[in-house]
RNA sequence: GGCCCUAUCGUCUAUCGGUUAGGACGAAAGCUUUUCAAGCUUUAAAGCCGGGUUCGACUCCCGGUAGGGUCACCA
């Protein structure tokens, strides 16, 4: 087994600005930042924008804000081939001196020159630090282009002289660069660059194991930020789907990964994305989050009308967060969803309460009635320090009476709805004169 | 189709020749003193197939099958 030379080891993400950035090239990002972290050395970041056409300033402010939220930071200024023609055409010409590259007469629209790599049709071989060996016989490659013309170098030209350039150790990429190996080891020959370490990490892939698209849902980063995943918990998920500790450990910090990262425990084969786990794991981010820091993002996601009357009542306001909104969702625009199903507005103001439905289902009226009185009654005398006291105050008689029979009325006449928290909850956060108001108010329906 | 890569529960994975094949998500059931959510407990659930090598293979080798990647003047 190769273990890691003393050289420092450089890494990068290259993306290309043709999209926004995908989950996919952010745990490209990812791995890379990590590996480089771990053996303390230096992560780039850099631009491939050689294609003008495809390539957007949109996307690619999208691809940096994308990294900077998910705390994948790069060093130094990105690298953006664009603004480096003068050093592809040094070497393309070069090449062309030397014999490595010529100039064919054929272009695709017959009106100029194209730069083809003199191919010297040999087998290739070099070691993965995830797959072993892999070996390509490059007869089969041709003499490719290498640039459209003198001054307009193409991908594989551009990549291999800007690692060369930047000094790139180790080459973390997608399983879909294998085949474009060879003939960058070719280039790097010719141009007499030193051979990176190569790392083909395995694709993501849909749930019906087709490629990752638009059609399965969110994609970017961009959209998970906006559905409401926090950064660490998308970081975690993204870590872990093809690389896993060797342990039972799953929930990881980014500084963590960063120290428990290995590249040769990464997978070979691909992984399924899986949204249910995602979710999950961000909840157990979100739960690990200090108050302080889920407030402002809890109260962001409310509806204007909630985010008023919490402000107005700030006790209750604390302990709906507290007690509800934190105890049942998993990703931030759950908020919305709930406070739109109006899940959250009875605790500000009192909910309509149909007659019909006071009464549990296998109770009466004039019973009903009378449980409502007495707990009223018990309440009035009981401690409302914590859900937990005002159950305490209730249990013996809901014991004694039936539990459905005295806890459905007591429940529903608080909150008006088939489903919600259970009573002692909802008490807890409107008081105990709100409370007793509202019981008040369904005995009076009877 | 050529070339390349891959193959353990539905999903993410542990195992690096000897285990009752472990964990997590999801699912199911029960408990948590009505419901919903959360939580806890329990259960179901896997070595693609066929040959070798070996005292012994999920693990090593070969073949098949399946899936994926790639075959641009995109990256």
């Amino acid at each position: 087994m190769r273990k890691s030379q003393v050289a420092p080891v450089i890494t990068r993400f290259a993306p290309s600005p043709t999209g926004n950035l995908h989950v996919g090239s952010a745990r490209t990002a990812l791995f890379n930042f990590l590996f480089a972290k771990k053996h303390g050395g230096t992560f780039l970041l850099r631009i491939e924008d050689t294609d003008k056409e495809r390539s957007k300033k949109e996307f690619e402010e999208d691809i940096l804000a994308g990294l900077l939220w998910l705390g994948i930071a790069h060093d130094g200024e990105p690298v953006r081939q664009s603004e480096r023609a003068e050093i592809y055409r040094t070497y393309l010409h070069k090449m062309i001196e030397s014999g490595a590259a010529y100039e064919a007469e054929e272009n695709q629209d017959k009106t100029g020159k194209v730069i083809r790599f003199k191919n010297p049709n040999i087998a290739v071989m070099f070691n993965d630090l995830i797959r072993g060996d892999i070996s390509f016989d490059t007869i089969e490659l041709g003499d490719f282009v290498i640039a459209k013309d003198r001054e307009t170098p193409l991908y594989h030209l551009a990549a291999v002289v800007d690692d060369h350039e930047t000094g790139i150790t180790h080459i973390i990429r997608g399983e879909d660069h294998i085949s474009n190996t060879p003939r960058q080891i070719l280039i790097q020959e010719a141009i007499g660059a030193k051979r990176p370490f190569y790392a083909h990490i395995p694709l993501i892939l849909a749930p019906d194991r087709s490629k990752l698209s638009k059609r399965h849902g969110a994609v970017s980063v961009s959209e998970y930020k906006k559905i409401g995943y926090l950064p660490d918990a998308l970081v975690n998920f993204l870590a872990l789907l093809g690389w896993n500790p060797g342990t039972d450990k799953e929930i990881f910090s980014i500084e963590e990964l960063t120290a428990a990262f290995d590249i040769e425990k990464v997978q070979k084969g691909a992984a399924v994305f899986n949204e249910e786990k995602l979710k999950w794991m961000n909840r157990e981010h979100l739960r690990a989050l200090p108050h302080e820091e889920i407030a402002p993002m809890v109260l962001e996601r409310l509806p204007e009308d909630l985010r008023a009357a919490a402000y107005a009542n700030l006790d209750i306001g604390q302990k709906v967060l507290d007690r509800v909104i934190l105890e049942r969702i998993h990703v931030l625009s759950e908020v919305t969803a709930l406070a739109d199903a109006g899940e959250f507005s009875f605790y500000f103001s009192a909910p309509h309460v149909a007659r019909e439905k006071i009464v549990w289902k296998k109770g009466t009226p004039e019973k009903t009635l009378a449980h409502l009185d007495k707990i009223a009654n018990i309440l009035h005398t009981a401690s409302f320090e914590s859900p937990d006291t005002i159950k305490a105050a209730l249990s013996p008689y809901a014991e004694k009476e039936g539990r459905g029979e005295v806890l459905w009325p007591y429940r529903y006449a608080l909150s008006g709805r088939d489903t919600s928290p259970d009573p002692f909850t909802i008490s807890y956060v409107i008081g105990k004169q709100e409370t007793i108001r509202r019981i008040q108010t369904a005995r009076d329906l009877l």
